[in-house]
RNA sequence: GCCACCGUAGCUCAACGGUAGAGCAUACGCUUCGUAAGCGUGAGGUUAAGGGUUCAAAUCCCUUCGGUGGCUCCA
């Protein structure tokens, strides 16, 4: 099944490590669908007319789906959770019964939603839950509780004092609006969110860190350590960076470029514009003709903002003549593309409609494939890794059989696939294989992240392509002077650098390592007379590369170090009569650690090694 | 784009039909202090924009713009 974000915790193996126990086999499971058939009693009593569609568990919760006659208010939303307590207290047992097709139409008259998903069951098309099902299903079920029944597999607790009125909530969360059946052409309903837990010290506790998480939330953080920001007059989803923030994001371009070059790989620029012709070689356009800019008409010609890289890359491969002694050759940019996102899908950082891929286009030998894709795979866990980043799931997205949205014939797809399962399988990376996720060219493994919200967000990709040197005649001399076509592989290892800083951002909360850190370390002179030694030894620590901030405000040090705690700059530095007289700084950590007054050199030494080992400690 | 909610000073918020306020930040003055925020004064808002209702609108209604939670879609 396609797994979306909020939903199906099981398969959520962000680390690898086998769950001890499926959540679809635990109690907890079972006391959130008991709570969402509850939900559905009370809310038909507050709206009788209205029409109930699905009302699965979900991580964290549950949610049931209605078509409402009016807009939900909060007092309606109230009166329900109250009434939920009360029905949850009159002890109702959950009964199952298997009945017949004709018994479950005539139970559900009136309830086209419930009819739909009964004739999908008995055709066998999905299951209630969106699954698609080959057979039509074996038996059809009801759950009933007090006066509501349910089209329902379950499972469910015994009775519902299984559920513990005070460690649910449905208020906690605001109602939103959901397709029929994820499908934006069908009916929007209203969907309530709930949560159930099994105590009500574990509600409190989870409402306690969704508010802790709210304050890592990198929008928050942007703002607070004047990392970004956006203005409506130069538009939505276009990020303004501002000095910090395009100090982090410059450190880490650096570093990768560096690392590219390592690894041998060549930069090459190319521009924002081009014509539109050249999408239409690709394929870009049509097939992703919904998320571009609008052509841009330019004398008799029609350009449009670069939506991606991959075309230009390939029209420098084409520009010469490649032998298969040059093989893998790869080009790598920090490509700024525009995306037209339509305007309920921009978020921070990390949905916007102009951002910068740290892209790469690699031309391989079929030979090298395999191994040129397990590099790309190490290189992304090398990266993650000297972030401390160990929580992300490996996803490997293959075409969907019934969409037509893909170029290219079917062998060249399923052995792009193959090489990609093979590649993991050799890494010995876990990853699941998700149908409809792979790019319009090529199949693709994507590293997928998650923010503070526990909403998923694919950060690192490596893509197979057979099609776009087809589409493009790519070909490169072979050992025996035949002409042969190269692959390419598509990879990014950031994603995009705005998704990325803003993971990175909740990953650290905001207290970067100190290589990342826009400023290194906080100078702070106890007095005006203390002010000219600070900027001495600012000069010193510039010298050697740290980044740093003199606070020669007339605020009091103990003001200063709050400030500095606040903007969680690794190295406070306090210097007063003693360390001007010495020598000295008198080092804090951001941690609060005090390391006492140390010689500038031996700080430097210190913060200098730190820096270049990118270490994720302070000292 | 769709459903719902929201938009008050640079930031975080108060006032919720009756003349717009606080803290932080900023400017100026006093203070010159040894490890989590010294004191004072000033400046800063046609309450996102436009329209309507009303004797009176930040507050009620409509439109547009922007944001948030979801859905859809994606790096």
């Amino acid at each position: 099944m396609h797994i979306r974000h909020g939903e199906c915790p099981c398969d959520l193996n962000y680390d690898g490590v086998a769950m001890s126990q499926r959540y679809e086999d635990s109690r907890l499971y079972r006391i959130r669908h008991s709570s969402a058939h509850v939900l559905a009693e009370a809310m038909l009593e507050r709206f009788p007319e209205a029409l109930i569609a699905i009302g699965p568990p979900i991580e964290d919760g549950f949610y049931y789906d209605f078509s409402l006659p009016r807009t939900i208010t909060e007092e309606d939303l109230q009166w329900v959770e109250n009434r939920m307590k009360e029905i949850i207290r009159a002890n109702h047992p959950f009964k199952y019964r298997e009945v017949t097709p004709d018994e479950a139409r005539a139970q559900f008259q009136g309830q086209p939603f419930k009819l739909e998903l009964i004739e999908d069951l008995v055709n066998g098309r999905e299951d209630e839950n969106g699954n698609r099902i080959a057979e039509p299903a074996a038996k059809i079920s009801f759950y009933t509780q007090d006066t509501f029944t349910d089209l329902c597999r379950g499972p469910h607790v015994e009775t519902t004092s299984g559920i513990n009125p005070d460690a649910i909530s449905i208020t906690f969360k605001l109602p939103a609006g959901a397709y029929w059946r994820g499908d934006e052409k069908r009916p929007q309903l209203t969907r309530i969110y709930g949560t159930a837990f099994e105590t009500k010290e574990e509600l409190d506790e989870y409402l306690h860190a969704l508010e802790e998480a709210k304050k890592r939330d990198h929008r928050i953080l942007g703002e607070k350590l004047d990392l970004f920001t956006f203005s409506p007059l130069v538009g939505k989803g276009l990020t303004l960076w501002k000095p910090a923030g395009a100090m982090l994001r410059h450190t880490l371009e650096t570093w990768l470029r560096d690392l590219l070059l390592e690894r041998g790989y060549q930069p090459v620029v190319t521009p924002h514009i081009a014509n539109l012709n050249l999408y239409k070689t690709s394929g870009h356009y049509p097939y992703y003709s919904s998320s571009q800019y609008a052509p841009i008409q330019v004398d008799d010609e029609e350009f449009m903002l670069k939506p991606m890289n991959c075309p230009h890359h390939i029209m420098i491969y084409k520009s010469d003549m490649h032998s298969y002694r040059e093989l893998p050759l790869r080009y790598s940019e920090y490509g700024t593309v525009y995306r037209y996102e339509k305007s309920g899908e921009l978020t921070g950082l990390t949905r916007v409609r102009g951002f910068t891929q740290d892209d790469a286009h690699i031309f391989v030998t079929p030979d090298q494939l395999l191994n040129e894709f397990k590099e790309v795979v190490r290189f992304f866990q090398f990266v993650v890794g000297t972030l401390g980043i160990t929580e992300f799931r490996a996803r490997v997205g293959t075409r969907d059989p019934e969409s037509d949205k893909y170029v290219g014939d079917d062998a060249l797809w399923d052995g792009a696939a193959s090489a990609i399962i093979q590649a993991c399988q050799d890494l010995g990376l876990p990853h699941t294989v998700e149908p409809g996720e792979a790019a319009f060219y090529g199949p693709k493994l994507d590293f997928v992240l998650r923010d503070v919200l526990k909403r998923e967000w694919q950060l690192g990709t490596v893509q197979v392509d057979y099609n776009l040197p087809a589409r493009f005649e790519l070909e490169y001399v072979a050992e025996d002077g035949t002409r042969k076509r190269p692959i390419m592989i598509h990879r990014a290892l950031f994603g995009s650098v705005e998704r990325f800083v803003a993971i990175l951002i909740e990953h650290f909360a905001g207290a970067f390592p100190a290589w990342l850190s826009p400023i290194q370390a906080l100078l702070i002179p106890i007095t005006d007379r203390h002010v000219e030694y600070a900027n001495s030894v600012a000069d010193k620590l510039r010298a050697r590369g740290i980044r740093v901030d003199v606070d020669a405000s007339k605020n009091r040090m103990q003001a200063k170090i709050a400030a500095g705690r606040e903007r969680h700059i690794p190295y406070l530095l306090i210097m007063g009569d003693r360390d001007a007289q010495n020598g000295t700084v008198s080092v804090r950590l951001r941690t609060d650690e005090d390391l006492g007054a140390l010689p500038v050199d031996e700080f430097v030494n210190m913060a200098a090694n730190v820096i270049s080992s990118k270490s994720l400690e302070l000292k």
